[in-house]
DNA sequence: CTCTGTGCAAAGCGTTTGCAAACGA
DNA sequence: TCGTTTGCAAACGCTTTGCACAGAG
């Protein structure tokens, strides 16, 4: 993932330096909640207003080219979508994990069990991470 | 779950008529949302005020007698905390379901693989249900 | 009797909208 | 050129707050 000109165009959307912009700054955090995101972008690109961000992320939403994560205790935070995967929050740095697991087992025995057809999984993990467990100790 | 007199008493707050009306309307929905709570709740108790509803949402949440339940694409519900399970969301009829899966053995591999400790895990699924199943196949 | 909770209205805050000007294709 | 996007400011809607009064313990 790098081209964002080019998955712009897949998706049917104009290129702009203001998409191009929001595009970077995701793919660079990773997760990123609205709120930095018009901050970093602000850091570069001084005149966008928030109303871009808003009305962006939307369409990207609805394009399919970005996902919500939402998350307990937090504001939501924007990913670029790629593979399927859960998520990991640590309650202690508040930094959001990629996790990768297999689903399948789970939702063919819920399937089963509760006659669901399931189409979406969203799984969000919380504790602590390792760098805040190994800090934790040093600190103690 | 019934008394919810001494379910406040336990949570250290005080019995109130809005109080009883809250938890008995979350109680008999099993997942509620704000709006609907207080919709329902003006039914049979006209002087409550959205002020109400809110305060007491945010005080049974940070009591942790109620939870709040984030879905993908919809607004939160609220339910009353009781033992650990996850959710089904049926996109067809917006119905939430509690559904109760093993989850040990992948808190166990996720904790290993990651070095995280897991103390909370937020498992949403999403799809369709039995019964918009069987209704869409009547409906062709 | 004291302290907490309620209801009202106002304030707050994040998000959306309308519109003229700028820009992409 | 034409339709889309941007930035601004205003509007919007949900949520919180301040305060006087009512109610619980």
């Amino acid at each position: 993932m790098k081209n964002f000109t080019k998955v712009l165009k897949q998706h049917n959307l104009k290129t702009t330096p203001q998409r191009l912009a929001i595009l970077e700054a995701v793919y660079k955090y990773g997760h990123i909640s609205i709120d930095t995101l018009y901050i970093e972008i602000k850091k570069v690109f001084n005149s966008i207003s928030q109303a871009t961000i808003y009305k962006n992320i939307n369409i990207m939403i609805n394009s399919m080219l970005l996902f919500e994560v939402k998350l307990p205790n937090e504001k939501s935070v924007y990913e670029i979508v790629q593979n399927k995967h859960s998520h990991f929050l640590c309650n202690c740095c508040g930094e959001v994990t990629d996790i990768y697991i297999d689903t399948k087992q789970m939702i063919d025995n819920i399937s089963k069990e509760y006659s669901f057809t399931i189409n979406q999984t969203d799984l969000v993990f919380s504790g602590t991470c390792k760098k805040c467990k190994d800090f934790n100790i040093l600190k103690n």
